[in-house]
DNA sequence: GCCGTTTTCGGCCCGACTGTTTTCAGTCG
């Protein structure tokens, strides 16, 4: 189950697409995104607050709070019920098909009741449509391909999936003549645990040979739009990528703006707007006299606004321009700060690569410690025993005689049973150097249960990380029902860390918790969970995480001197 | 419906591309 901001944020968020839906003031539909925005990220349980507290969350005003108000009271709003009975779910679902906003859906639902993806797809075959203002032959077809995507690889793709194309599509441009600056923005350079489409933005001497290069390219299984600045594929999996290219002069309004967030964007222009300038892609400009101020890179526009640089990870419109403007904004770890992994399995258990090589690839990415943290037993069809534990802490021992400068630890990766329990006795526990322990099984237990059973694990000495804690996997399973105030106050007592796991199906703890837990003093461990070799690298995506929980080095254990972790990790 | 270093009223980000529109509305990011 949401927390109860999350479900309130879910509603408002309806209220604006139901309000753009029935043809309602633009602006209205704004402040209700806003409102949805703000109260979703804002720190305090809503329900703890009174109406005075609510009116003090950012866009929420008179009518707004008044609304929470009355769905905290009755469980429902009711000018959100009115509004639902006279547009059905499937006509707001219906603006989820690329092409169609809310004018269009309207014009269906209005003229020809059509209230469903299905029914939409129906009406077109039977050509029903033939007539209809603002619907052409084209319109038609348009329509069609988005059902038939959406029904198809309409999904989100996992980041690494996206980084993948978007890393080949800048070093394609990038060798193309004339090309002079080229970087992957929008969600993906803000490190989004999933990535809706890949955007890249160039600068280039010859825009048209760099148009060609890119609707040329293999990548380029179908070409969406094609323009002489802006033009649009889709790859053979389904992933959309865009180009932009700018002048040279513009590259830094345009990667301000290009990478976003929408919210982002829209506050830093406002805020340009009180200083009487204009913000666009193109640059930063006098709105009297329309000269160009500055733009050639983002700290100067930044700058000029009287913010320091951002970071992209941070540009969600949550909070991050009021503490630019109160220079609060947190220094946040990154990836040099991290000097080693300790979430790692070997082909003892689950991985594909026998500890050696596993080893040597840690190494050579210059880490100065490097747990394996092989499966217990518990976890059944992993094989694990005792003996087999303890002859790989002696290959450890052996190995470690090679890398004088890579403190090797020998670590395991505890299940946490339904009662909270673990896989060994404490004797036994106590041998390791590093013990991890997390849900694999139960997800499904109600929220006292699941608090309870994650808060004993805490409360185990020996356990001093908590491994991919909400267990979700981005996709496919949900995370699980916790109570995550109370986890957090547990780890904060009981100095059990939190893991960031890397990999990116999980990137778990979520930006969202972690963000949250940083009020209650709780640290971390940020690991890859590597199975492979090629899965070290992953660790820069549970460092994008951790940035987008706005957290800084000296919150991460792993980013500690190798005495400080080992002290951490013996104390009781 | 919210908000305030110009405002308690009158604003509210900005531009590209597409399709059907004969001058622009809708959608997207």
């Amino acid at each position: 189950m949401d927390r109860i901001n999350d479900e309130v944020a879910a509603l408002l968020q309806e209220y604006a697409d139901l309000i753009a839906i029935t043809g309602g003031d633009a602006f209205k539909v704004r402040v209700y995104e806003k409102a949805a925005r703000s109260v979703g990220g804002y720190a305090q349980d809503i329900t703890r607050l009174d109406a005075a507290g609510l009116r003090h969350i950012p866009n929420v005003g008179t009518s707004i709070a008044g609304k929470i108000e009355e769905f905290r009271q009755t469980g429902v709003i009711h000018q959100l019920e009115e509004l639902r009975v006279k547009v059905p779910a499937g006509v707001r679902r219906l603006t989820t098909i690329p092409s169609l906003g809310p004018k269009k859906a309207m014009v269906l639902y209005g003229e020809l009741g059509i209230g469903s993806v299905e029914a939409l797809e129906e009406a077109i075959r039977a050509g029903n449509l033939h007539g209809l203002h603002g619907f052409g032959a084209k319109t038609e077809e348009n329509l069609l391909h988005g059902i038939e995507l959406m029904n198809k690889t309409g999904r989100r793709v996992h980041i690494d999936v996206a980084m993948g194309v978007a890393e080949q599509v800048v070093a394609e441009l990038s060798a193309v003549g004339g090309c002079r600056r080229c970087s992957f923005v929008g969600s993906l350079r803000r490190m989004k645990d999933t990535i809706g489409d890949v955007d890249v933005l160039a600068t280039s001497g010859d825009s048209a040979a760099l148009m060609a290069a890119f609707t040329g390219s293999s990548l380029a299984a179908e070409v969406i739009a094609s323009g002489g600045t802006k033009s649009s594929i889709r790859t053979p999996a389904g992933l959309q990528v865009d180009l932009r290219v700018v002048h040279q002069d513009s590259w830094g309004a345009a990667l301000q703006y290009f990478t976003g967030s929408k919210p982002h964007n829209i506050h830093t222009r406002e805020i340009a707007l009180h200083q009487k300038l204009k913000l666009s892609e193109y640059g930063l400009f006098d709105v009297e006299t329309g000269e160009r101020i500055v733009s050639a890179d983002e700290g100067e526009v930044y700058g000029r606004l009287g913010l320091p640089w951002i970071p992209p990870t941070l540009r969600e419109d949550s909070g991050e321009i009021e503490a630019a403007l109160r220079g609060e904004l947190p220094v946040l770890v990154s990836e040099a700060d991290i000097r080693g992994d300790l979430h790692t399995h070997t082909d003892l258990t689950d991985g594909v690569a026998p500890l050696e090589e596993m080893v040597a690839a840690a190494a050579k990415r210059g880490y100065g410690y490097y747990a394996v943290t092989d499966h217990a037993p518990n976890l059944y069809m992993q094989r694990m025993t005792r003996e087999k534990a303890l002859a790989q802490r002696e290959r450890v021992r052996r190995l470690a005689a090679d890398y004088p400068e890579l403190r090797l630890l020998h670590g395991t990766e505890l299940n946490i049973d339904p009662e909270g329990d673990v896989d060994w006795p404490a004797e036994f526990l106590a041998e390791f150097d590093l013990c991890l322990a997390a849900v694999h099984s139960h997800f499904g237990q109600p929220r006292a249960e699941m608090t309870r059973r994650i808060v004993r694990a805490c409360e185990n000495p020996y356990v001093k990380i908590i491994g991919h804690p909400t267990a979700r996997i981005i996709g496919s399973r949900e995370p699980v029902d916790a109570d995550w105030d109370e986890v957090f106050r547990a780890c904060a007592r009981t100095g059990t860390a939190l893991e960031i796991d890397a990999f990116p199906d999980r990137l778990d703890l979520p930006a969202g918790l972690v963000r949250r837990a940083l009020d209650f003093g709780v640290l971390f461990a940020i690991g890859s969970d590597a199975h492979a070799v090629p899965h070290l690298g992953n660790m820069r995506y549970g460092v994008g995480t951790a940035q987008r929980g706005w957290l800084a080095a000296g919150r991460v254990i792993n980013t500690w001197p190798i005495d400080r972790l080992l002290e951490f990790l013996r104390s009781g």
